[in-house]
DNA sequence: TTGTATGCGTTATCAG
DNA sequence: CTGATAACGCATACAA
């Protein structure tokens, strides 16, 4: 393997001068520096990111964090484009993307943890949906060893900043346009976990629209499962004249529900995920660009950890309405 | 940070025997091995993989290649199992896995491909779903650079192994299922791409279901696009008895376009992907096991870069119907 | 079985 | 603006 010392010597330079021209220095003179690139040109030479990793303490790692299958099994869509667009924009960014799940570190103590992320030389962490429960997590970012970004979970310190829609006016939104659309007055909300994060946001989105519309609504907790919304809609629908789900998945078991009911409802949910479209009937949501906001989030964790410190960050949503020709084309 | 050198003097003994304990070396004594560890416990020791991997030129980093959103953007459940698999299985044998797609890679040369990940001290490449099409992708295989496993390309080599299901076989099962349960005699075939390795091999399964059962075989060319397959049901479905799929969610398109018309036809699709409970109706599929196909395939790229020689592994499918209410229980 | 010494390919400091 | 050289943290051949 072709190392800075050959493009030195080739180019009859020092060493250090390498790699100056390398890390685009701005005190090199523009003749030495073209002499540098026609050594590395010539000889093919590519930086050992791992010697310069070790030279400079710097990696350029960092964890992309995420929660499979701890909500519902049947569709990956969402980790999948946190991991899309984290890594596309890891790529630009020159970072490396390490991806790691839940289940891989659910037993580990914090000490585990740093040690984990440490020996690994992962500088920041960008995690995806952490809940109320994660104890360990929220002491491992009390321990200020990593630069974190967090996505859908709201806490904010020096290095810690934290990106998400504004889930409480999502709800609302969609909501608000279902069941005036509709003048339903008899509201079932199916809810998603206790001690989440979003879920409780989203639950006071549904309390403000409540008040504003003076309605009562009967809430059931989902857990983002489209099982149990399938059952809580088989149980409640009849007496309701709209569903709003926390999740998309818990509207698609809910309007499953209903077709099987042979009654109709409207029913909205909540993130945008493709699935929507093969519920068999049209649904509003509100739709998260998931691929921008982990784009962001490594955006985020690059700044942090040049120095930036923590912030809060709203990306906007949109509501739509999804249907199957639309999701296909 | 805590080096090796600090357990080192912690312990009373030189950094190599610290480094020998570290690799579980066998001649240490009981004795040393247990100051040793009871150093690096105190000590809170954490290795650096970086500086080891500097040293010992060897970065247990490989590169996990995939296709996303090349075939059909509505699912992201196969490449999804893939990093499941193959990241749970890497950090049971401490590799790190870099998960790239074929995107970020397409326009690059095969000299920027060997830096690019020469850059990254990457040795192993998982490669999912190559193509014939893929030039640069078969020309960096043969530079010899890396150990590479192709998941779903038959390609053999010293340093290159193959692992895939039986297509043919799964793809003549599932159709001579479908085609004989229901008495069909006018069969549409909806193939996959041209030029695709599973495509033709599951095309060379229908060829032999054809020639056994003395059937014609209509076949049209779906690209494994959903959208396309909908329109060659809709265009060709009438005047046939059955419509086999190439893939599941050209199978789905099939099913749905079929209801639309109103009229029923057996379909069956390819893959086993839990999309195919949402198409309304129940189908044949062959489901593969993504997850586990992956981590096998991080095994083989272990041990290929353990020096073990390439070799071919063919791994079971099974025959399965999918409906509703199984994908979501 | 243990210790010494050298090198891995960079970066960064400092002197020229 | 350029060059010598000491780190960085660990592995390993070799000596003891």
């Amino acid at each position: 393997m072709v190392s800075i010392r050959d493009v030195a010597k080739h180019a009859g330079v020092a060493i250090s001068t390498v790699s100056k021209v390398l890390n685009h220095y701005p005190n090199v003179s523009e003749e030495t520096r073209k002499k540098v690139n026609d050594a590395i040109e010539e000889l093919g030479f590519v930086p050992n990111s791992i010697a310069a990793a070790l030279s400079s303490k710097k990696s350029g790692r960092v964890a992309l964090l995420l929660d499979v299958n701890r909500h519902v099994q049947t569709v990956d869509e969402i980790p999948m484009q946190y991991i899309v667009g984290a890594i596309n924009r890891a790529k630009e960014l020159n970072l490396d993307v390490i991806t790691v799940f839940f289940t891989m570190i659910q037993e580990m103590s914090v000490e585990e943890m740093v040690r984990y992320f440490q020996s690994q030389s992962i500088e920041g962490l960008v995690i995806c949906g952490m809940s109320k429960q994660d104890i360990a997590l929220h002491k491992l970012i009390h321990t200020g060893k990593f630069k974190v970004v967090l996505i859908d979970a709201p806490y904010v310190n020096a290095n810690t900043s934290a990106i998400h829609i504004d889930h409480t006016k999502a709800q609302y939104e969609v909501a608000k346009e279902t069941i005036l659309a509709n003048k339903c007055r008899r509201i079932l909300y199916i809810a998603g976990k206790k001690n989440g994060y979003v879920s409780e946001e989203r639950m006071q989105g549904m309390n403000e629209l409540a008040k504003e519309l003076g309605l009562t609504i009967f809430t059931r907790v989902g857990n983002f499962s489209e099982l149990q919304a399938r059952e809580i809609t088989l149980k409640y629908a009849r007496k309701k004249d709209a569903i709003i789900c926390a999740s998309d998945m818990m509207a698609i078991g809910a309007m499953k529900a209903l077709i099987d009911m042979d009654i109709f409802r409207p029913v909205s949910g909540f993130d945008g995920i493709s699935l929507m479209g093969y519920a068999g009937k049209q649904m509003h949501t509100v739709k998260q660009n998931f691929k921008d906001i982990a784009s962001r989030a490594i955006d985020e964790v690059d700044k942090l950890m040049k120095g930036q410190t923590g912030q809060e960050i709203i990306v906007p949503h949109e509501l739509i309405r999804m249907e199957y020709l639309d999701v296909i084309s």
